[in-house]
DNA sequence: CTCACTTGTCTAATTGTCTAGACAACTATT
DNA sequence: AATAGTTGTCTAGACAATTAGACAAGTGAG
């Protein structure tokens, strides 16, 4: 990094820590005290105890004074189970969850050669750009941008905005199915824009997956670009 | 988050959004001006620049004084496919890169209920537990902490310890294959401990795999938790 | 050259983070 | 009741982050 530090308070750090410890199980019930996190984080106790109190806040610890700190029930992430069907609306439903669809902004782009190979169409292609938010229950889980072709899906965006589902929208452009060819996942530090479209901490993490959806000809339908909230959402994929 | 502030500074989460707004082609050549980039946040100048510093140490921009700043070629990530058949070793030499794996820790748990459910035994069965580092090329990509029932692999570790692969090591305690059932992803900051096992920022971002994987008769081998580096590693699932 | 625009550097003041120490308040055990 | 161990709260100071303003220095176009 540059000058100096990583612009991470220590205080997060630790809280990151904690968390992680939770997460794999490390830490169970109680945690040591906080003189004694202080001591093995290196930090002064007051810096533990910022620590605990954001995680307190999300929910995670319950601090009981003069007994110590504990680990509350930890809230499931809602499955979401990734193979070469995967529809948002289906998963959701599922588990009882009431999923819907938002559109937040949508316009035109011309497809440079990364999205012309992606696509399988030519460079310069006009191609509609569709960013939404996925919500289940209420609760936002992730947000996608998707690329369609607007030669072959002209009323596309039009149709997403009235059924709040892609898969819906392309069966009234004439796709009856598609399926899944690829998926590319990787993580990243949420944008501050997007922890307002989601409404959560400015510092989560989202999933990322860069996915190519072609129709029942093998032919590229749409590259979809989602980001899920990952403390909200944990993929699955079941190997065959 | 609790107090005020979510222990992030703001020269971070500009640089975050910068980084972010690369990955998603929305920035691609030229940079925007500080004082429009201070602007757009609604941070001082100064921050931004801090920011973009940070960006230009990890080699992403680059900036030319009078001229403004831009964005370099993108380092890309490894790619590391994910299917029924998942090994290391095989996956990395594909790319001409040069596996290695290291033991960092093991000893012993007992197995809880969620544990003796996932591989198949009894709660309260003594389990191996190994924590190990997966480099390629010399840079570090992931750590992992695996499984194993103690009574059906006694020597699980040693071997590991003596050949660096997972996969050599169960061959060695008679599982001639294996293969991967079922694959659950999700992300978080990694933890400071973490960072240091795998000299990355302190700041930055795992994807967690939990995965099972089971030998040719279906019996569980293995639970193993993966902590991808997140600007490292690129997950790639290749759907039938 | 001149001008507008860009990045580089410096000073100063304000706010937030972290450390250090002290003491109060609560819990469980003896 | 006494004690050890825990969390809650207050003070104060050192240091980092952020803001504000000013000016230097490089670039490119007219």
């Amino acid at each position: 990094m540059s000058p100096e530090g990583d612009g991470v308070t220590r205080w997060r750090r630790v809280a990151d820590d904690i968390r992680s410890n939770i997460g794999d199980g490390i830490i169970s019930d109680a945690l040591p005290s906080e003189l004694e996190l202080a001591a093995r984080y290196g930090v002064n106790r007051h810096t533990v105890r910022r620590a605990i109190a954001a995680l307190t806040a999300d929910g995670l610890l319950r601090v009981e004074r003069g007994r110590g700190t504990f680990v509350n029930s930890k809230p499931q992430r809602i499955v979401y189970p990734i193979g070469s069907r995967t529809r948002f609306s289906e998963n959701m439903l599922k588990q009882s969850l009431e999923p819907s669809g938002r559109l937040i902004k949508s316009d035109f782009v011309l497809s440079d050669l990364v999205m012309a190979t992606l696509l399988g169409c030519r460079v310069g292609t006009r191609l509609h750009r569709l960013d939404s938010l996925s919500v289940a229950d209420g609760i936002p889980l992730s947000r996608s941008t998707s690329y369609f072709s607007a030669e072959r899906f002209p009323g596309i965006i039009d149709a997403y905005a009235e059924t709040g589902s892609i898969t819906e929208a392309l069966r009234r452009e004439g796709v009856v199915d598609y399926r899944r060819r690829e998926t590319r996942l990787t993580a990243e530090r949420i944008s501050a824009k997007d922890a307002e479209l989601m409404s959560c901490a400015a510092d989560a993490v989202v999933l990322i997956s860069k996915a190519i959806d072609v129709d029942l000809e093998g032919q590229p339908v749409q590259f979809i670009r989602t980001k899920f909230l990952a403390d909200r959402v944990e993929l699955v994929m079941l190997q065959n």
